[in-house]
Order: structure tokens, then sequence, then C-alpha cells
DNA sequence: AATAGTTAATTGGTCTGACCACTCTTATGA
DNA sequence: TCATAAGAGTGGTCAGACCAATTAACTATT
């Protein structure tokens, strides 16, 4: 017995497709929900279930009276959501924690920055207009562009994003300094 | 002009309330369909296209003929789909395979095996009836599993899949007798 | 010709009701 | 007693209608 595919599964991804395919970036406009069930043969309710399935996870933002555009993957609408069901269980918590960690200490063992980028990451840590949140996004972000892996940045910050909205664990600022001094250790 | 609120929006907070107020845990069995529109005052298809939306987060699960279902919360499925999304943007093989072993060699470093998974992973290696793919798979979801982290291992099976698509590359029989060797000397 | 105002077309938002497919309960009959 | 059938409940899908908001096209006035 095959599991059958739902109608609005099948939607998914076709607008996959359209992404892969067709080239659609964010900021175009999708088809119209009517278009898209002719397009699919499947009835305009069914298109509907899919697409606000993929607005609840703000891959797409739709206008009433204009239509359905892709947007610049922000996953917060659907984080804060899932963050809500989930805060209670610390389980996923620790997994998280240790998943973003594996991240982070990769990068920064494995980076290689230039003087210029160095002092940027400096300058963030002794911004005293940033919160303690921004400071260890911005570290991080900045180390990862030095890595040079959009990969695991966007998976990092897809976990920074779960975490942020979960656990307020600080970091202390010494942390940030000393991950530094164990990087000038590597390079040497 | 203060922004409308959608209905399916509204039904969202109706399900978060029957979770918060009145004690809804995973495996409960919410309302029906239609019981929720009534109670609601809306119509069904809107009560769906909530339905679907916290369906593909992974919080419920809806079998037809009985029901909907609250589960033991997933967040990976989110993980997945939203993974998928950004892949598609980076699809620069070497930042794949990067990524890739970066949780590769996390894993073999700090996964603590008993002698049976370790005897396990000796027999999926010596096993000819496999193929270096299968092979290559098993064995780092034992490693995985040992590890303890369902996240991580979600999100390397994600990567896998991807690279499995898009390259070939075959890892020598000897490598994975070194990593279990290097895994022998981390312990000691 | 330029502009303001009106109208029509398009698109998302919501509702109603119907029918199918599947599961479980209950009643029926051998 | 037990297998079978019928019914009720539930999710899955469809079709069509109307509302609400935006955009584009058209018209009339200046």
């Amino acid at each position: 017995m095959s599991e059958r595919i739902k109608v609005y599964q099948q939607v998914l991804n076709e607008i996959q497709r359209l992404i892969k395919e067709d080239g659609y970036i964010p900021g175009d406009k999708l088809p119209s929900e009517r278009q898209l069930s002719v397009q699919l043969n499947t009835a305009r309710s069914s298109v509907r279930e899919a697409l606000r399935a993929i607005e609840l996870l703000g891959i797409i933002e739709t206008r009433q009276g204009e239509g359905t555009y892709l947007r610049d993957y922000q996953t917060y609408q659907a984080v804060q959501l899932l963050a809500s069901f989930v805060l209670q269980n610390t389980h996923v918590l620790e997994e998280l924690q240790q998943a973003k960690q594996v991240l982070e200490n990769h990068v920064l063992q494995s980076a290689r920055l230039t003087e210029e980028q160095l002092e940027q990451i400096k300058e963030v840590l002794r911004d005293p207009s940033l919160s303690n949140e921004e400071k260890h996004h911005r570290f991080f972000v900045l180390f990862f562009e030095a890595n040079n892996n959009q990969l695991l940045l966007q998976v990092w910050r897809l976990m920074q994003d779960f975490s942020d909205n979960m656990d307020q664990t600080i970091y202390p600022e010494q942390y940030y300094y000393d991950a530094i001094k164990k990087y000038n250790e590597t390079i040497e």
C-alpha cells in the first residue's frame, strides 16, 4: 500500500520546481492561486492549503489584491510558532544547542581571517550599542563569511533563529575573546 | 490600517490555547475539523488551512477516517523543508561536501560507542551485499545514533540525500577503518 | 495634453455544500 | 459466538459563489 500523496504536497513540490527549474527568485510573483489550480488540475482550496503552509514558514508572502510573492527566506514566523509549541521540551533544546556548537566550533577552527576581518570582528565586540544577541549573531556571521561557506552559514542561521526563540543562554563577553585567542593560536 | 487577522491565524491561536489551557498533550486527539469550524464560527476550509500548515511543521498528524492528533513535537520536518528551499540557492557541491564533513568529523570524534554498537558497525563494513553508498550511509547513521542527537542526524541525512544526487565521490574502504581507528585513539 | 475620477479585471480571503475514502462502532444474521 | 454488513464519523478533495483589496484601463473634465 503506497502512501497516498496529498494534493497540497504536490503543490509544494510544484512550487519548489518553479524555484529550481524556472529560476524564480525572492521577490518574484508566483502564479495566482487560480492559475496554479488549473496548472495542477486541482481545486483552489488545495492550492491554498499548500500556500498557507509555506506562508507560515516564511517562504512566501501574500498580499490581497496583488498576489503571492517569494520572500527572501525569513524563518522567523515558523520559528516563533514552533518555539511556542516546543518550548517545554528540553530535549530538543539540548540537541539544538549541541548542533549549533558543532558548527560554531568548526568555523572558529577553520576560518582564515584577513587582518581587516579580524578588526571588524573586534569592532563588533566593542560596540556598546549592540545587545548580546546581536553581538553573538554578527560575530559568527563574520566568521562564517570568512569561512566562505554559505550553506553552513544558512544552516547555522536557521538554528540560531530557533535558539533565539527558545533559549536565553548568555555567552559571557570573555567567550568571544577566548575564541579569538584560540583562533590566533591555530594560525601559528 | 491595522493588519487584518486572517482566519487561519485565529485557528492557530485556538489550537495553541487548547494545548496551553485545556492541557492537550502529544498523542491527544484534537476536535474534528467540522467541530472546530463550528466552535470558531468559521468555514471548514479555513480550519483546514491552519491544520495543513501546522501539519507541515510537524506539530500535528492527521489520519484519514480517524482524526487529527497532536504529535510529539518533531521540529525536524520543518527544518527539512526550510533547508530544501535554502539549499536550492547554494547548490555548490564543495560547500555541501564540506558541511557534510563537518558533521561527520564531529560525530566521529564525539560519539561514545558501546561494544555492541562498535561490532554492529564493523558488521556493516563486512557485509558484502551492501553497496558503497549503503555502507557509508549506515556507517554514519549508527555513529549519529550513538551520538544521541536526532537533529544532527536529520541534517546530515538531508545533506547526504542531496549529495547522493549530485556527486559520486567514492570513499575507499580504508576510510572507515581509519575512522574507527581514530575513534579508538580518542577514547583512550 | 494632463489629470482626476470611474469602472473593470485580477487576485487573495472566506464561505457553503457536496461527494469520496477510510476507520471504527454497532447491529444483524447464520 | 462470531463473521459480516450497515451506519456514523472523520479527513481529502472539489466546485462554485461572493467579498475585499489592488491594479490597470478608460473616460471625462479642466
